[in-house]
DNA sequence: ATAACCAGCTAATACGCATTAGCGGCGACG
DNA sequence: CGTCGCCGCTAATGCGTATTAGCTGGTTAT
């Protein structure tokens, strides 16, 4: 029955004894009292429908309505293997339950082409943003050329993750790390510690500045940054050498997975954290999150960023005319890496 | 620039002072020697796409080609809570990892309608099915008439799972329980044991049912099901005390958290575990598995699972013709929880 | 010289649907 | 009795593309 052979409105049409427009009126047309067909044959139509199975072609109507209730989601760094997934996985949960709500399809945009440099792009040979009403880009790092595309453009989209200016305002729903980083360094500065290390990644994206903004204006004139480091895989007794020179009693990390290697080396080496050092950790990701260990820390919302992005997109193609900007607060997680600093060690400068 | 205001062939036709036609063809037509197209027009065509940014409308293509280059991916149950997720991430990396490498952009249909029980429908209201080329099908809980409708249809999918005919043989890619639960009752009957208990959840799914067959199959003649019950969440004091009065030295859980919960209870009253008593795991959920505790279990290959059916599901588009059913096997894991029968606690009975 | 042919293009059509203009018939009203 | 207006429907059109048939002008074969 079903699908077989493909039904159109012309095979119902025909099955009712009407013409293709009728059914299509049937189906779209107001049903109300000021309808322009009457229930006998709005009946008859019905009945042929129901009895085949007909369902519309989403795709002939996407060419007459121009819409689809299809949201894209673009993403920079494809969602596997599973380091990565981990980052997504909050975000496309919270998406997938905002878009099931609104009643729109997801549109996983895993086929875009790449550049010579192997990065996938968004306007690339085959563009296929058009399949979309509109689309939600995830990723650490934006192309900012293409963003700057995007922007110009009339196509809908929000940023998940804060964004700045390229040509214009960027739509987005963001987390802030900015307030969230200031906090904690208020909370270690509240506690007593004046001398401040920070390990972070390399690179310029927005998270990254927001954190160091957010950790330089809180600091300012209260604190003092004794060691800097740029790192992804940083080595933790180098770390630890560096830090103990300079005299520092608390490690903010950009990284979790820092956090933790630095963590279990110093431990390793007879340290106590948070009694000899303090760890701060700038955001954190759900599964690295050890059991035994609960850094001082703040937590992303990354399904809420999730959903209230889908949301965001959804009214921008309602009104494509408004640019929003939300930041989402973090939510402060105590931790147990947070302490006074310890009066004894710190003369080992 | 890029995609303001909507390009179109004819846009592009009209700024190289050619036809559509002309447009369409030098995108798509043969660009070798039999061309019909001198170079120097197509590298005028050409040269107007690269300044405007022109890119086709995949809709339209689509309309007229038939195929879209994407995949549906329809699941039952939404992917959250995270409970859900932990479930079907795994699919859904094997799924996009297959996606990306084939050049497949992948819909999640998050939106089907819902029939009067909630549960959601493929063949709803708005049948979303043709805007994919092909869909992938997931959950635990298949509706039977949908399936069969499907299978009845025309319509390329694979199932992520074995299902059982309905009214034909069903394409699936699933994992080989029936195998792997039996070469776990093997080992146990290798290690001594005689006297088995099985809790699985209840339902007639071809997951759990093969689960029983497998079990029951190793075990005939070779060992006695003394103690079996069917429950989702169980009280484990209550297994506990059914079990050593049935006499069994080795409990069989069809959930892992079952086993879990069971495990602490048992040694939580002063039992062994595996001293006492054996537990075995009829597969596992990564997430849930807790460092300290290793069950002997076997793993379900559910990326693979999702990249096989990805494939599948292409081959499906290229020759519709074909039935394919691949099982995958499951690996063991070894685990600590399985260890011969304590023959004095055996007297308890 | 005329037919046959080929290269290089274009006109026309179809895909399935939504939408608009409008047609035939009938009752009401002047 | 003529006209207006409304009801119930249909014909026609367009969305953007791929594709096929075919046109035009020039060259070659007969």
């Amino acid at each position: 029955m079903a699908l077989s052979k493909r039904l159109t409105q012309r095979d119902i049409a025909r099955l009712a004894g009407v013409s293709q427009a009728t059914v299509s009126l049937v189906l779209n047309g107001v049903s109300g009292a000021d309808s322009r067909i009457p229930a006998e044959t709005r009946d008859r139509v019905n009945r042929v429908i129901r009895e085949t199975g007909y369902a519309p072609d989403p795709v002939a109507r996407r060419m007459v309505q121009g819409l689809n209730r299809i949201l894209g989601v673009f993403t920079y760094e494809p969602a596997f293997p599973s380091a990565q997934a981990d980052f997504y996985t909050p975000f496309l949960l919270g998406i997938e339950e905002a878009a099931e709500n609104l009643g729109y399809d997801l549109l996983l945009m895993t086929a875009a082409a790449r550049d010579a440099f192997g990065r996938k792009r968004m306007f690339g040979e085959s563009n296929r943003l058009r399949l979309a009403d509109g689309c939600l880009i995830l990723g650490g790092q934006f192309d900012g050329e293409e963003l700057a595309q995007l922007v110009a453009s009339d196509y809908p989209y929000v940023a998940v993750g804060r964004r700045d200016d390229v040509g214009g305002p960027v739509r987005y729903v963001g987390a802030d790390y900015v307030a969230a980083t200031a906090t904690l360094v208020g909370q270690a500065l509240a506690k007593g510690h004046r001398r401040f290390a920070y390990i972070g990644a390399p690179g310029n994206s927005e998270s990254i500045m927001d954190r160091r903004r957010g950790f330089d204006g809180a600091l300012k004139g209260a604190g003092e940054l004794v060691h800097f480091e740029e790192t992804e895989h940083g080595n933790p007794a180098t770390q630890l050498a560096s830090i103990r020179q300079s005299g520092a009693s608390v490690v903010f990390f950009g990284e979790l997975t820092e956090a933790a290697a630095f963590d279990e080396h110093a431990r390793a080496v007879g340290l106590a954290v948070p009694g000899d050092i303090s760890i701060v950790v700038l955001g954190s990701r759900p599964r690295f999150q050890q059991p035994e260990r609960h850094f001082t820390a703040y937590a992303i919302p990354r399904e809420e960023m999730g959903r209230q992005a889908t949301a965001m997109l959804v009214r921008t193609l309602a009104d494509p005319a408004v640019v929003e900007q939300v930041l989402l607060a973090c939510e402060i997680v105590a931790g147990d890496t947070l302490a006074p600093p310890n009066p004894t060690k710190d003369s080992f400068k």
